[in-house]
DNA sequence: GAGTATGTTATATG
DNA sequence: GCATATAACATACT
């Protein structure tokens, strides 16, 4: 489920069931997942308020002043929320009981991780995560790019170099952009560059408007495709796929086949 | 059983 | 240091 959209319509939903309300009790129910901090240093946070949430890339802080809480969804995380303090989830991992209602983390596969940290600006510095692909500008956006050698797919979802893009967004803008994946990011004429950069925020804005849902995306979109196995949808042509730094792609051979080295 | 999966990190190799 | 590939993590689904 999460990427940078998904993270965002996470940070949403924590905004409007837990704002202002007092974290009464914390709850690690899985320490294997624990990543940055010490169970300690989570616990606290107890009896703070929640005084802002916020996101960078595909990370979620939730602020409660004496530092904050880190939340990564990994590949099947979720947030949840229940009134209900008996309710439970199937595979939750985090409880942050309230002081009205409960927020869980639930997460099947449990390659999310939650933590501690002094600030998400701290946290961000840590990690060396390049700047969140929403509100990157233009200028750096090509600056980070445009000397890379690497397979501008591969760029893209480095996280050090741009935060927030996964595997299926960014499928979709090097398809929106009609880019072979495979084309070294160096490659791409500047002018190229600064168009992907609209067609991140495009895309990015696109998925947030259609509340992540694939089916409620524009037409013209990959993404609708993807499960299909199915036809571009810009030209009909089938769609193939293959392996590019490690992950299956799916792309357009016809329309996506500028400056491809394959 | 095999193959696949929206992510990240460690490790090996050139 | 850079680029690339691979495995590993843990679980669910087809």
């Amino acid at each position: 489920m999460p990427e940078l959209p998904e993270v965002e319509m996470a940070k949403r939903f924590v905004e409007g069931r837990a704002l202002g309300r007092t974290l009464v009790r914390l709850e690690v129910l899985d320490r294997r997942m624990l990543g940055g901090g010490t169970e300690d240093d989570m616990h606290d946070l107890e009896g703070q308020r929640l005084q802002t949430v916020e996101r960078h890339g595909k990370n979620l802080f939730l602020n409660f002043g004496k530092g904050v809480l880190h939340v990564h969804l990994g590949m099947s995380g979720s947030v949840l929320f229940c009134k209900d303090r008996y309710h439970h989830s199937s595979h939750e991992r985090l409880r942050l009981n309230l002081d009205r209602g409960v927020l869980l983390l639930d997460d099947p596969r449990r390659f999310g991780r939650f933590g501690w940290a002094p600030s998400m600006a701290d946290f961000v510095a840590m990690k060396g995560l390049g700047p969140d692909a929403l509100t990157i500008t233009e200028r750096e956006f090509v600056e980070r790019l445009t000397r890379k050698k690497s397979a501008i797919k591969a760029v893209l979802l480095d996280q050090h170099v741009l935060a927030g893009l996964g595997n299926l967004y960014v499928d979709e803008v090097l398809f929106q952009m009609g880019i072979c994946p495979r084309t070294p990011a160096s490659v791409v004429p500047q002018e190229v560059l600064e168009g992907l950069w609209r067609a991140v925020g495009d895309v990015l804005d696109a998925s947030l408007k259609a509340e992540t849902d694939f089916q409620n995306l524009p037409r013209g979109y990959l993404l609708r495709q993807r499960e299909k196995g199915g036809m571009c949808p810009r030209c009909g042509h089938a769609l193939s796929s293959t392996m590019v730094g490690g992950r299956t792609t799916i792309f357009c051979p016809n329309c996506q086949k500028e400056r491809c080295p394959v």
